[in-house]
This record gives structure tokens, sequence and C-alpha cells, in this order.
DNA sequence: AGCGAAGGCTAATAGCATTAGCTTTTAAGC
DNA sequence: GCTTAAAAGCTAATGCTATTAGCCTTCGCT
């Protein structure tokens, strides 16, 4: 018989599928090996366990939304790159919920290094603000304390009636900007 | 032999119990019952389903957290009474950062009745800004989406090096509330 | 004392992750 | 083209989980 050709990235595919259509619940080694029309434990040849492949998919959701990021923010600054910033984000959760849901529930050092590409993006937009160390740190923690708030609520219908909420994020995002020193 | 005198209240004790000593992905239905000193399936006497368990667990996490939120608002108006509610919400997370990770990953209708009293206790807080009808609905999505943000990325580890922690929240809050019109 | 409901039990089922060990396919080197 | 070894699949088995069914016992009330 043919073999089904799968490799890690493939096995992240599959599941990252199952999140889009049945939720992160769904994610299940049996579910992810009958979409790949093969037994379960064949699966451990290409990832270590369950676990392993709950962190890889939280990996690549992070990179999915680093790169919506950069794509916002290349060529803008100061305001600008934040609120374009700000905008992806949210965007991104609004296209893929159930991917936002599967990301932070899963925390682990590798992930980190993935978490850091997100810090260095909000980093590069509040370039022009010209702030530095401390100052840097406080304002990249609120902005994306903001942002994960505002949209991790979004997500699992937290606001109640959908009401003015595009209104509702820009008055947050412009608090977190107005809060901040002008850009030089 | 005597009973074990089970209520769904003390189960939902247990319940936090382990929430508190092993995290929530250690709430089985059968880690309950042992601490409970009973068979698994005597647990169904008192709860319908694993699922109801946690859902009444997370009611009774926002029940304290409103509590708190309550005792830390009375008697305060305008920003003082903001900042008091933000420092208990976040106490209450540090003190017990399990029991909030078990609160924010369940999500259902009697959720929202619990969750309202958050709401509730942050319109009062916000009460001598004047703020009416679609004000105060932007003001409180983007006090909840500030603080929420915040300290559960703080729960999870996940601003690093716990450098100053208290100055960022500080300023994040400053921010929303210096986006608020003044107190009346 | 007796009776009914409530609260406990054991046994059984089904789904899950995981491990062990076997077989087949594939690709590389000769 | 053949050999060979690793990679990738398989079945079988284990142990944990939730859940249901059906039975027994304890408690509270009359």
């Amino acid at each position: 018989m043919a073999r089904a050709g799968l490799t890690p990235e493939i096995v992240v595919d599959l599941a990252m599928a199952i999140i889009d259509e049945h939720g992160p619940a769904a994610v299940t080694l049996s579910a992810v090996a009958a979409r790949a029309g093969v037994a379960t434990p064949s699966l451990y040849k290409h990832v270590r366990s369950l676990a392993e492949l709950t962190e890889l998919v939280s990996i690549r959701v992070m990179d999915q939304l680093a790169d919506r990021g950069f794509a916002a923010v290349a060529g803008r600054s100061g305001e600008d790159a934040l609120r374009a910033y700000a905008d992806a984000w949210r965007g991104y959760v609004k296209d893929h919920p159930g991917r936002y849901a599967a990301m932070i529930q899963t925390a682990s050092p590798e992930l980190s290094k993935a978490g850091q590409k997100l810090i260095d993006i909000t980093l590069a937009a509040l370039r022009s603000y010209g702030l530095e160390g401390e100052q840097a740190i406080h304002a990249t923690r609120a902005f994306r304390a903001a942002v994960h708030g505002f949209v991790t609520i979004e997500a699992v219908g937290g606001f109640g009636l959908p009401y003015a909420i595009d209104e509702s994020y820009h008055r947050l995002i412009g608090m977190v900007i107005g809060g901040l020193p002008k850009p030089v």
C-alpha cells in the first residue's frame, strides 16, 4: 500500500483544519489520524505526543499572526503603525477564532521564541516614539495586554451584544496610544 | 458505611483545591472522587457531567472575583475606584492563577450571568464619570479588556522577566483612565 | 417501624493516548 | 539491478478517562 507521506508540517496542517471546523477541543490524535488516512499510532512517527502537536499548532498560529502583523506594520510608523498592527491582530482572530483559542491555552519554552516575534513587531511599531529601555517595556506590555484582552473576550463572545465593537476597540487602542509620549 | 455527605458545593470545593495544587488540567472526576473518598460514578449524583463541574467552578471563581472587586470599589469613586478594582482583580489572579486559568477556558450561558457581576462592578466604579449608554459600554469594555489581557498574560508568565510588572500595570490602567472623560 | 428518596456502590462500555514490536515501503549505495 | 537499512506504516495491548445501568444501603419523615 502506498504511504500517506506525512510530515510534522502536514500533521499540523490537519490539526489546524480540525480546529477551524470543530474547535480546539476536537483536536485528538484519533481525529488527526482519521483525516490523514492513517492509524492513530502512526502519528508518533511524526510528533512525539499530543502535547507536542498542540505546541506545534500554537507556534504555527503565532507565526501566522506575526506574518500578518509584520505586513501591516511595514511602511508605517507612529500611531499609524500601532493601529495597523492592532487591526491586523484582531483581524486574524476574527478570521480564525479557533486558532487563537488553541494558541492561548498552551505555554512552553519553545513557544516563547515564537511569541517574541509578536513583541518585536510591537517594538518596531513603537520605534518612532523613541522609547528607551524601561519605557519601551511598559509601552509594549500595555499594547499587548490591551489587544490580547480585547480580542480574547471578543473571540469567546464575551461582549454580549455585538454592538459597536469596532468602535470600542478603536477607542481602547486610542487610550493606549494617547498614554504614550508623543513620537519624535 | 457512613456517607460521604457530598453536595454540589463540596464537589466544587474539592475541584478548586485540585486546581490550586495541580492546575486546571488535573481536574478529573477520578481525582475529585479520590479526594472525596468516593467512587467516581458517585459524583454523578451531584453534578451532571465533568463539563457541568468545570462550569460550576468557573462560576465560583467569577463570584469570588466579584466579591473582591465589590469590596474594593465600595466607598470609592472616580479614578480611585477604578484603580482599586483593577488592583483587586489582579490580586486575585496572583493569589490563585490556576483558578483564573480554569475560569477563562469555559464559556456558557450560565456563566454570562456570573460575568455580568464583574461588568456591573465596573459600571459602578465608572459611575462618577457620568457616562451614558454607548459611552459607558465603550469604557467598560476598555477596562475589562485591559485588565483581563494584562492579568492573563501575567498568569502564564508571558511577560518574560518579572521586571517592574506592577509599574506596567499601573501605567496601563492609567492609560485607560486617562482616555475617559473627566468625572463630573 | 416502615417507606421512599437520596446517595452510595460495582460492573460494563467506549474513547482516548501511548508503547511495543512487527511488516512494508522507500531510497541510497554498490 | 540488488541489497540493505532506515523510515513509515500496521496491529495488539495497556491504562486512563467519562459515562451509563442497575443494585443496595442509608437517611429522614411520617
